[in-house]
DNA sequence: GTCTATAGTACGATAGAC
DNA sequence: GTCTATCGTACTATAGAC
């Protein structure tokens, strides 16, 4: 299960969770009312009575998705201080997930909401996006980074991290996801930061 | 025109140019033939006569794309020896066409491709990405680049510089691209480099 | 709130004239 | 090789009983 909340009755969640595997290992257009009927064991009727129509599960999913996330990332940055610490951290928790949850990194990444979702701003415009920024501005207020545009600091740092999570998900690495995560963050780091690191 | 290829008929041609528009703007599922007739001018019968069915027009788009995109970059690897005159010089030109062709970036970037076509291998797979990876091969055996995991240092390298395409083409920028190019390239490679760059 | 049955539609694909 | 007209289907969404 990967969707767990409260808010949302059990009906609704087995909706979501099948939505969520079947979008992803078909594609949302794919994926009709009766493979989702048939995924989840619960009636067309009772699908639409609880979203009315497609699109809308799409994007209540996509929503719980992005909010299950932002909550975990500020939990790590209760935890850790430091720009690098919380660069690290949120990097270690996006291959753990990446690992564990595949089809959530997925949805996130990969999926083409534009098309099923016309009116939903770019992925990199979401909060848990946003939240990756905000770590290299820190560190680029507090010196530990080198002052440079925030966009392009952002997409050093992330983009090879991201990059990797990405062909690690398409299974064109050799190892397992984990193996790579202490070489990547610190080469993606090193590009940034102050301290020139050695080897 | 996007797509200018004396192997394959005007007709088909125009067919393509409309569906690389239409697909990029809309999607792929979201593009009925009818959408295709009207924008193109061909007519029903014509585009099945020419492609067969509908995933067909998807999959010949994306040969020719990549097929045109790999002769682009040969030009280049023709034209530079050094690992960091190619890297540059393939990053330029993927700026200038996200530029100029956003289209084309999109398309090959972005697009789903497994959703519409099945059969294909993930996209960093093919031609071009492997063209990009080779060039920083070359110059780890060269002792240009720190001795590391060709898939890290790839991902390092080229990492930031998609992703801030990527951020170009959803229009995040402040800037036009271009702008961003000099920064980017030279804090990525800066991160996989046995030189230590000062600014 | 859940179900089955079905309406309505828009699509991919084909047939067949020119 | 190009066109118009049309078929058959599979889908989204609704109606209405329980």
């Amino acid at each position: 299960m990967f969707i767990q909340d409260d808010n949302i009755s059990k009906t609704k969640q087995a909706i979501l969770n099948s939505a969520l595997i079947l979008f992803v290992d078909k594609g949302y257009f794919n994926t009709s009312i009766p493979d989702l009927v048939k995924h989840s064991g619960v009636s067309t009727g009772s699908i639409y009575h609880g979203f009315g129509d497609k699109e809308s599960i799409a994007e209540t999913l996509m929503q719980s998705l992005l909010t299950q996330v932002e909550n975990e990332q500020k939990q790590i940055l209760a935890t850790y201080a430091s720009s690098w610490d919380r660069f690290y951290g949120l990097c270690k928790w996006m291959f753990y997930t990446a690992e564990t949850y595949p089809q959530i990194m997925q949805f996130i990444l990969n999926a083409r909401h534009k098309e099923f979702l016309p009116d939903a701003l770019p992925i990199c415009s979401a909060k848990p996006f946003v939240i990756l920024r905000d770590v290299i501005s820190q560190g680029m207020e507090q010196g530990n980074l080198k002052k440079m545009d925030v966009m392009v600091a952002a997409a050093s740092s992330y983009g090879g991290v991201l990059r990797i999570i990405q062909l690690g998900l398409d299974g064109l690495l050799e190892h397992p996801l984990n193996h790579y995560l202490d070489d990547i963050t610190k080469t993606c780091w090193s590009s940034i930061s102050v301290d020139k690191q050695t080897d």
